[in-house]
DNA sequence: TCTGCATTTCCTGTTT
DNA sequence: AAAACAGGAAATGCAG
């Protein structure tokens, strides 16, 4: 089932790692790829199987973790859901988790967790071993104390999405017109969440997932493995040549069974198109709202649209038309509906995503445009 | 293990 | 003519 109309969602910007050390906008989109960058001690490293050493003196952050994790101790992150988390009420949450399960909060470096709860919820279970690595630290302990804290977190975010679904049953039927009264039940669930009866599933103790089944890509290459798999990529314009191959099946090309990983849940189609355009860095400049009042939307760069989603379904072959395919069988159910004149314009349904926003395609009103241009107001 | 859903891939034909 | 569109068919991966 799709949650077309979450609660709250995460923006595409909301998942990746913070400030990326390349400028290149399609690195954003990487942070569910096996063996790429994660941000640890402040610096991107390639490998989540190694623990590297930390640039910063070892000596200073033990110090700062003794000095500065009492700054932390707030309960702010109790009556908020993960995703509203600010960085401060990670470290919290992280602090008291980790306590509250009988480890000194001084063995956890909580400043490897300043992140908000929308990166926090999609990190991978080896990321948060890797961030809770410290040099001064028994790497089985931080091992232990990074599954813990991970398996708990895991519990929360599936007795949110539990909550999330509950509420939504309720507004699918006619999410405009109930929108308001939607919100308010939201509200209502958001506040009275985590205010009292918590209780996550233990799942501690249970054994850590083999990391070694992120070494490899579980995605086939971008070649084909041999002429059989994809005979209709043969170029040789030989006709003789090209009946001797069998045409490809159709259909997804058979990956490897083992070494499957766990992905974070990714969005569904539309709602990663809504994401995109509530996204200033997509919006206008690779897709944009046609007609905001209207749901419709057009897309100006539509191949880089589908490289973005083929890159956070870690699919170096996703096309435009392959995209605008699965986009078609959104429209059996009204989440998306064709625009017939116009070319690369699309149409968010009735059950599409909710697409509220102020300020369309990110244009300034002339008097917020006047407001920065005055020196002092 | 089974099932259903959301894709992914390829394809043929049509429209712009 | 090329690109976009439409939708069938068959396959995968994931979640329940």
């Amino acid at each position: 089932m799709i949650d077309y109309a979450r609660p709250y969602e995460m923006n595409m910007c909301d998942l990746y790692p913070p400030t990326p050390p390349t400028s290149a906008r399609l690195d954003d989109f990487q942070v569910f790829k096996k063996g790429n960058a994660s941000y640890i001690y402040g610096n991107y490293y390639n490998n989540y199987d190694v623990y590297p050493e930390p640039e910063m003196d070892t000596t200073a952050n033990v110090y700062h973790n003794l000095v500065s994790s009492r700054e932390y101790r707030h309960e702010d992150w109790k009556s908020k859901v993960i995703v509203d988390w600010t960085d401060d009420d990670t470290v919290s949450w992280l602090i008291e988790c980790a306590v509250s399960q009988g480890f000194c909060e001084y063995d956890v470096p909580f400043y490897n967790f300043k992140v908000c709860g929308v990166e926090l919820s999609n990190m991978r279970r080896e990321e948060v071993i890797q961030r809770m690595a410290h040099p001064n630290v028994d790497l089985n302990l931080s091992k232990k104390i990074g599954e813990i804290v991970y398996d708990k977190l895991q519990a929360r975010l599936s007795e949110e999405i539990h909550r999330q679904t509950s509420v939504f049953r309720y507004a699918e039927s006619d999410p405009y017109t109930q929108q308001e009264t939607v919100q308010s039940v939201l509200d209502l669930d958001k506040h009275r969440l985590y205010t009292s009866d918590y209780k996550p599933n233990d799942s501690s103790l249970l054994p850590a997932s083999d990391s070694s089944d992120d070494a490899e890509d579980v995605f086939r290459t971008s070649a084909p493995a041999s002429p059989f798999s994809y005979g209709s990529d043969s170029k040789s314009g030989d006709e003789e040549e090209k009946r001797k191959i069998p045409k490809r099946l159709p259909g997804r090309p058979k990956g490897s069974g083992k070494n499957r990983f766990k992905r974070p849940r990714s969005v569904s189609v539309p709602e990663f198109l809504r994401n995109l355009l509530f996204d200033e860095r997509y919006c206008p400049s690779i897709i944009k709202w046609e007609d905001y009042s209207q749901g419709k939307f057009r897309f100006v760069k539509p191949d880089e649209v589908a490289k973005l989603w083929g890159q956070m379904k870690q699919n170096d072959n996703m096309t435009f038309e392959k995209f605008s395919r699965a986009m078609r069988y959104h429209y059996r159910q009204n989440v998306l509906v064709s625009v017939p004149t116009a070319r690369l314009v699309y149409q968010f349904g009735h059950k599409g995503p909710d697409f509220k926003t102020q300020n369309p395609n990110f244009v300034k009103v002339k008097s917020e445009m006047d407001l920065q241009d005055m020196p002092y107001s």
